[in-house]
RNA sequence: GCCGGUGUGGCGAAAUGGCAGACGCACAGGACUUAAAAUCCUGGGACCUUAAAAAGUCGUGUCGGUUCGAGUCCGACCACCGGCACCA
């Protein structure tokens, strides 16, 4: 395609003024303030300013990317655009924005670099985020560089560490419903004094209560192994029995791992979600993750023995069906209870589902297994004797790892019931015209009454109640909450994350314990190794630095690293003062941009085309408990990332280190981009379409308007290289608009033989129609009709229609013999935040011809909208017979809605439709329609 | 199975309950050009009728409802995409 303008030139020349000038640099209470900066001069600051001073903040954020071998893809640029235009708008809107960037830096694919080749992750790193910046630089997005910040720089993970060591040094105190120092904590009785133990055997014991109550303990519990990746995995990590990263297959294993304890935040977690602006299907997912339940434990005794077991149950009004009970094979109490006659039965079973994998247990689960241990329990509610069964489909991770089984009313137990022939019986009645038998939803109570008590005829939430308050009288029961969200397995055996700032001991009773390295050796750098692979017995990679491990006083250091999630959690924060050498955020800055915002008031007040610097945005006074203003990103991280850094945030906000208790107020998902087959974009595929060989061709603000002119940013939607060249053909008109049509031939024909750049670009003329004069109120009427459209549309991040609505200015603008200067500077403003090289560069021009009304584009005033100008002297007014448009009339403004009624009767096309029909109704909406119901 | 989202021209899409298809792509015709590209202008849902048009009928996944009026609201269903899935 031929050249529209010359974005080979403009789009660099921009680029570099804007580094140059550090246009985009944020200030942070206690800056000082360069009186020449242009957002300085726009807010009329000078020097030191407080936060008072300053204007209102606006956090803009992107998810953080990691640096990969291959580069930016043309999904990554969607969600920066938007973030990008919206930065834009909301600095020429008067905000001091918070719009940053930085490296999720620590992962896999640079340390199997290493294992293959010796190279140390770190060059591999650092290489990769050089290229991932010269891309994201060529895109013309404003971020503040001076803020970036990598997770795999040491003055980074220094604070990572530290705090894991605020985790490690804090326990969830039920009583406050907080997170608090574990100086707070208080040993129980018998930990209390010294008698009868000696002076280390107390402290040994209190250091166990201690670390069982920590929010970074460890544990020795089964976890996900994967062999191909050499590494355990989160739970979160592992999707159909295949980890995530590469779909490898995972096992089962008990190992030694560091857990931190998520789940005493469930609750907050998942209350606060009501807090903030999400979308729904996002809180969803994050609901269904920690997956709330609300039900009640029973008590049921073995028959014939000591032991008790507890069960978990959402449906306690169905406790008068439960025809048997079935244990998790790992259930502890399993090997206790078997009868001689059935043991080896049960544990031959037990052994099958360890060695059973997860994958296997969950495909396999169409088909039901079970074995009978030979016990039985005493139904407590009325005295039945219940056979007791192992089974697989009970998980000993959920609940209390045991069942009480109504078949009557729960397709699994129905399911298993019916192969191993145990009764199944009704105590629930549906709704008419129900089969009773599998009914799982809320009924009527039947069935279930004993001398004691009696629920039947009470409908299911009352019988729930009622048998809940009974058990919890009796002593046999309580209500009880359990949720699906297990704790966050912390540690990985890698080499490129940051270690643990642990130690282990052992004590005068050689008992192992880890103690937490002072604060002071932070940051602990990772040692340097020539062979990055796990030791031949297992251990993490770190383990081969035996020097680094083994400390003077013969404690060893923690070989295991955080995973990457770890540097994700609180990357935002840095940001906000991410040079900050004695704290991981300073205090002022951090209340400054996480604090509560104004609400943002809309529509904008007509103000004109008169710059409206030194205007506070239009605010109500209601706050909004913000942190970050506006986050965007991929679904991808729904329950990863987005749950661990609420976590962080929530126990950092407890310890009283930031302001708020949600870390992103809203959020926004970037729909998925395909290829243009339709299908997602894939190496394999070969439909992956790189965005430096649509740069190259259309220039950096065809692709941003692209990206963004593709339909709504939610939406999953197919990359098409055409609508590319249709968006750049639009900026090839707005060039035409501005520039002489002669001045740009000789430019072209200079271009051939000269490659200076500024020289070339000076050949170039403003086109003679734009001058100095009185816009026509036709012109004032195209350009506010845009202005409130583009307004309007950006705030409610509908940037689709925002260019379609600038197009519609430009198309209407090209058939002007004369072009005002006031009109096409406003225009510029309105385009700038989406195509931005090229505003300047004609905003440039207009200044250098015109003189200049403002310094800088980036910091004008953003235009008002006059609802003036919008009025229409006459309107069309569509009518309607019964609902089907008949005729359109042309009706004065002021016509009163008797005299729209009587020319709509009138019109020539409506009367055949009347005509021997008598009028029912006649519908007048001033402004808008006309409707004549006839019979 | 459960939860969430989406169904509108050849394609991407737009429409506070009020003229369905704005804006753009692709396409067709015309202007400019020796010619092409680029640019500029014009056209375009389907059907029916017609030499052409006008007029008319139908049309937003399907079926029904509310309403003077439904792409939009309500009910039932279908398809596709995403997530969760033996969570008691």
């Amino acid at each position: 395609m031929r050249r529209q303008y010359p974005f080979h030139l403009i789009e660099p020349k921009w680029q570099t003024f804007w580094d140059k000038q550090q246009t985009f640099r944020a200030f942070n209470p206690g800056d000082e303030l360069p009186a020449t900066h242009p957002f300085a001069q726009r807010h009329q600051l000078n020097g030191k300013v407080d936060a008072a001073q300053l204007p209102q903040k606006f956090y803009i954020l992107d998810m953080f990317p990691y640096p990969s071998g291959t580069g930016l893809h043309v999904g990554h640029p969607e969600g920066y655009t938007a973030t990008d235009i919206l930065a834009r708008y909301r600095r020429a809107d008067g905000f001091n924005v918070l719009h940053p960037i930085g490296w999720d830096s620590f992962g896999l694919p640079a340390e199997q670099y290493a294992v293959r080749t010796g190279q140390h992750p770190r060059k591999t790193t650092d290489e990769n985020i050089a290229n991932f910046t010269k891309q994201i630089k060529s895109l013309g997005f404003s971020y503040d560089w001076s803020r970036e910040l990598a997770t795999t720089d040491p003055g980074y993970f220094k604070w990572t560490q530290w705090i894991f060591l605020k985790i490690y040094n804090s326990w969830f105190n039920p009583k406050t419903n907080k997170a608090e120092p574990i100086e707070t904590l208080e040993y129980p009785a018998q930990l209390q004094s010294a008698s009868g133990v000696s002076p280390e055997d107390l402290e040994t014991q209190r250091r166990t209560y201690r670390d069982s109550k920590r929010l970074a303990y460890v544990s020795e519990a089964p976890v996900w192994w994967c062999e191909q990746l050499g590494t355990v995995l989160a739970n979160e990590e592992v999707v159909d029995g295949k980890s995530e990263v590469g779909g490898f297959p995972v096992t089962r294993k008990p190992m030694r791992q560091w857990m931190l304890r998520i789940t005493a935040f469930a609750e907050k977690l998942l209350a606060d979600l009501n807090t903030i602006d999400w979308s729904d299907s996002l809180k969803e997912m994050q609901r269904n993750w920690i997956g709330r339940s609300e039900g009640a434990s029973v008590e049921f005794q073995i028959q014939g023995s000591k032991f008790k077991v507890e069960v978990f149950t959402t449906r306690p009004d169905t406790l008068f069906g439960a025809t048997y009970m079935v244990l998790s094979p790992e259930h502890k109490l399993v090997n206790e209870i078997t009868t001689p006659e059935q043991k080896d039965a049960v544990e031959q079973y037990k052994q099958a589902a360890t060695n059973k994998s997860d994958l296997e247990r969950t495909e396999l689960a169409k088909d039901k297994t079970g074995v009978f241990t030979g016990a039985y329990a005493i139904n407590p509610v009325n005295g039945e004797k219940i056979p007791i069964w192992i089974a697989d489909y009970v998980l000993a991770s959920y609940g209390t790892g045991a069942i009480m089984a109504v078949p009557g009313h729960d397709t699994r137990d129905f399911e298993f019931a019916q192969k191993f022939s145990l009764p199944i019986i009704q105590v629930v009645q549906p709704p008419e015209g129900k089969d009773w038998q599998g009914y799982t939803d809320d009924g009527v109570s039947v069935n279930s009454a004993s001398a004691e008590i009696s629920l039947n005829g009470l409908p299911t939430a009352e019988a729930k109640n009622k048998i809940s308050a009974w058990l919890e009288q009796k002593g046999l029961g309580k209500k009880t909450i359990n949720f699906k969200l297990r704790d966050w397995l912390f540690s990985r055996q890698r080499y490129w994350g940051e270690p643990f700032p642990i130690i282990w001991k052992r004590d005068s009773n050689g008992h192992l314990y880890h103690e937490a390295l002072p604060e002071s050796e932070l940051p602990l750098m990772p040692p340097s190794l020539t062979d990055y692979k796990p030791t031949a017995s297992g251990e993490p990679p770190l383990a081969r630095a035996k020097e680094w491990v083994a400390l003077p006083d013969g404690s060893v250091r923690e070989t295991n690293t955080m995973p990457q999630w770890a540097g994700s959690c609180w990357y935002y924060l840095r940001y906000i003062d991410n040079k900050n050498e004695t704290a991981f955020v300073g205090k002022e800055a951090e209340s400054y941009w996480m604090g509560a915002r104004e609400s943002l008031k809309f529509p904008v007040s007509s103000l004109g085309l008169e710059p409206t610097s030194n205007l506070k945005p239009q605010t109500s006074n209601s706050k909004v408990h913000p942190g970050v203003d506006l986050y965007v990103g991929g679904t991808e991280h729904a329950v990863l990332h987005l749950l661990y850094a609420r976590f962080w945030h929530k126990v950092l906000f407890d310890l009283g280190y930031v302001s708020t208790p949600e870390p992103f107020f809203k959020l926004v998902n970037q729909g998925l981009i395909l290829g243009e087959d339709g299908q997602k974009m894939s190496k394999s595929r070969g439909n992956v379409v790189n965005p430096d060989d649509i740069l190259k061709e259309f220039g950096a603000d065809a692709f941003r308007l692209y990206e963004m002119f593709m339909g709504p940013l939610e939406m999953t939607k197919p990359w098409n290289t055409n609508g590319v060249a249709g968006v750049y053909k639009f900026l090839g008109r707005v060039w035409r608009l501005f520039v002489d049509e002669k001045s740009e031939t000789e430019f072209e024909q200079a271009e051939t033989t000269s490659s200076d750049s500024n020289e070339l670009l000076k050949l170039i003329q403003l086109h003679a129609g734009i001058r100095e004069v009185e816009p026509t109120k036709e012109q004032l009427k195209t350009l506010h009709a845009c202005i409130k459209k583009v307004t309007e549309d950006l705030e409610a991040m509908r940037f689709n229609t925002a260019i379609s609505a600038m197009m519609m200015f430009i198309n209407e603008s090209l058939t002007w013999e004369t072009k005002p200067v006031s009109v096409l500077r406003a225009f510029l403003q309105l385009l700038a935040p989406f195509a931005p090289h090229l505003s300047e560069e004609l905003w440039a021009r207009l200044d250098s011809q015109f003189g200049t009304g403002s310094s800088s584009l980036s910091y004008a005033a953003w235009p008002g909208y006059n609802s003036d100008y919008l009025i229409e002297d006459t309107l069309e007014i569509p009518v309607q017979v019964n609902g089907k448009l008949r005729d359109v009339i042309q009706v004065s403004a002021d016509a009163s809605q008797a005299d729209i009624e009587a020319m709509a009767k009138a019109s020539e096309k409506v009367k055949p439709f009347l005509e021997g029909k008598t009028i029912k109704k006649v519908i007048v909406v001033p402004k808008k329609l006309v409707n004549i119901a006839v019979a």
